[in-house]
DNA sequence: GTATTGCATATGAACGATCAAAAGCGCTAG
DNA sequence: CTAGCGCTTTTGATCGTTCATATGCAATAC
């Protein structure tokens, strides 16, 4: 309190050079405009208990001095960090590089935008990731963790789980029905689905896929996409699906094969921008042209996309409405500790270019939602876990959702 | 210390679950295993002050409880977090995407094993930036920086030097002379120099440069590689220099101005990848043939270089050894407050593809050093500033460097 | 035998915030 | 006039470490 002569609650500020050291502490604002420290943190944490004429006036001293809670401080008393651990995806992901900086862009600023920061770290194996995840919740380094990249026999929910941390996926829980944490994820199935309606639109009705070694979830779950809207236009199947691991040179090698075979595709999806690349390389090898003589869909529209020539239709993800619902519902998970896991599903935008051969004017034909926001429209599915039985296989990709609400740009 | 009876120093350890709750403090270690918290904490921080026998007992329960210091409470007493903050790249950066992630995850794998964590934020301009510097830095949320991005007219070193935070910049300062903050950069004019060596060895003679416009630091640095090196090769400048913003349609019509001069160059060393791109579209817009009727050389060698058909020779920044020596310096700074600002350089290496027309054989020829670490090889220049006098221009890009240490891979 | 030294370990205080509870104070009720 | 209530503000305790200093104890010195 340090009593000074003439205490008038009125404006008793003292000089602030005089009170304020370096960095200002909570102690400081206080005695800078005569009132006590909880007074400083209700103006902060519970405005609604200062006077509003006493409120006005810490507000002041705080603009003034600039004063800011210490991180360290609040977060030991509160047994709470603020922040966000999540790992840095492999430079190397999906193959043809950067799909996913936008996607991380957006979930740093969302999660600053909800009073969080993010901690990032890079590990190359799930149990180096998971020793890491070991490591931050010892020390208390963070409060929860956005894990990307989940994949079929995928150790790290479980471990997050067992060792009581929280959590949100990006990517579904596949091979395991009815995980009981939160997640959000893109609707591949729906992505491949639309590629193929858009080149049976074209005329095309031998359409093929590209796709993963079985099991590998994300791969799987497109396939079904091209094969569930292939069945649905009554086109045939048999003979048009090929499979390997991801990459250009497989992608290569794949469309070979089909193209080899007696009755090989005119139009063809496949479960990635890297596979979809090979199968341009293989078409140039027969002197064909992309477009022309093999209509060509990727998948992740990963920047090569739009610099390839010829431009490389592709579904694009909704990276940051992805960001956006994985931030959404981490934070509210942390701040209800036992509400029911979220699963969210947002549906791809097929971008179309050169390589699947519509004409400039029929560029417009997209999908019919892509009227929405101009960089990253996507349809929101909500799946509620009471209303809808655990789906049997990994997702519902084929049925209709339960909500639909239209997602935040 | 709890007294309970039997005392013997030896080995009181207590059952496990009994003294140890959710996550073990301090505390709970010690009296676990019959010791006062400073003990505890001495077998962490300092171990030579115990006894080798209490030293390894401490060890044990440490181990076996799975005790780590919580990271509040050590930042606040230390007045220091561990961790260190940094601006998430623009996910347009190099306009061909992804060149930056390996260079990301490279940051915060050495940071880790520097007992550092990185933390994450997004921003569009300056600005913004700064804004979120001065949050940081007021909830003592970091302890410094690393800037990416270095540009002209930057004001964030000055910023940030005012405001006493401690940083290193991965970029040298552009346009100011001398500046007192430690940076790590990459010798972009190396990089152009021996891309004209290259194309010269091809036996071009006249060999064009595809910038920036003047005063972008980056821009100028490249060309002044190209530039010297002509000069040392006694090849002609005159008229094969074009200039505008980086971007691929730039490229192109750069390279058709170039093409359409009295004496179009044979060889083509771009400023980026995006250039160089531009450069291939105006080469097959003529129906010519990269590689043969033009030889074209980026800078960057982003994701899309290996995948372009014919494929982008493209110079390779030395990332993971960039990385590893912003995160020394930092540490160093951090632990050493008012040290000599380092300045490092390190060499880039010709990566040679099919665009610059090199027979196979020829490929091996590359540069001289190349015969490093498989992944990120490099040559590392330090400026003493003692020794060497600061530069007239940013950096003395074609003088001989003062000292040269290999690199750690 | 007591003082001196040195080493190993223990104790009190502090870092800067929030929580829980107490205190001041103006008003109304009994 | 005093008690009780409601609202605003203050005080004491606490979170889990580390720093600075104190204590215990054995070996050596005087």
């Amino acid at each position: 309190m340090v009593g000074t002569d003439g205490d008038r609650a009125g404006d008793v500020i003292r000089p602030l050079r005089a009170t304020v050291g370096k960095r200002p502490t909570i102690e400081m604002v206080a005695s800078y405009c005569g009132v006590s420290r909880q007074t400083i943190s209700n103006a902060i944490n519970a405005p609604d208990r200062l006077r509003p004429e006493t409120l006005r006036r810490v507000l002041k001293a705080i603009e003034e001095t600039g004063y800011r809670p210490s991180h360290a401080a609040r977060s030991l008393r509160k047994d709470a960090t603020n922040v966000i651990g999540c790992r840095l995806l492999p430079s190397s992901y999906g193959g043809t590089g950067g799909v996913l900086d936008g996607w991380f862009h957006a979930l740093c600023a969302a999660a600053r935008s909800g009073g969080y920061d993010v901690l990032t770290f890079a590990s190359s194996t799930d149990d180096e990731e998971i020793a890491v995840y070991d490591d931050l919740l010892r020390r208390r380094a963070v409060d929860g963790f956005v894990l990307t990249n989940t994949h079929h026999i995928d150790p790290r929910p479980a471990w997050l789980s067992e060792h009581g941390a929280k959590f949100v996926a990006f990517g579904r829980p596949w091979g395991t029905r009815n995980a009981p944490h939160s997640w959000v994820d893109v609707d591949g199935a729906n992505g491949t689905a639309a590629a193929v309606r858009h080149l049976a639109g074209l005329g095309h009705t031998r359409i093929g896929f590209l796709g993963l070694a079985k099991g590998s979830g994300v791969g799987d779950d497109r396939y079904q996409g091209w094969a569930s809207a292939m069945r649905a236009l009554d086109l045939p199947t048999k003979g048009l699906v090929e499979r390997a691991e991801d990459g250009i040179a497989s992608g290569r090698a794949l469309t070979e094969k089909l193209l080899e075979g007696p009755r090989p595709p005119t139009g063809l999806v496949c479960v990635s921008d890297s596979m979809a690349v090979g199968a341009i390389r293989a078409v140039e090898d027969r002197g064909w042209r992309p477009g022309r003589e093999l209509s060509i869909v990727g998948f992740d529209d990963s920047p090569i996309a739009s610099v390839l020539r010829p431009s490389l239709s592709s579904v694009r993800q909704p990276i940051v409405a992805v960001a956006g619902e994985l931030v959404a519902a981490l934070l509210a998970e942390l701040s209800d500790s036992n509400r029911r896991p979220s699963r969210i599903l947002l549906a791809p935008r097929l971008v179309v270019r050169e390589s699947s051969g519509a004409q400039h004017d029929s560029a417009r034909l997209v999908v019919r939602e892509s009227s929405g926001a101009q960089h990253d429209s996507a349809e929101l599915h909500r799946f509620d876990e009471v209303a809808a039985p655990a789906p049997a296989m990994p997702a519902p990709a084929t049925q209709p959702p339960r909500e639909k609400v239209s997602a935040n740009a």
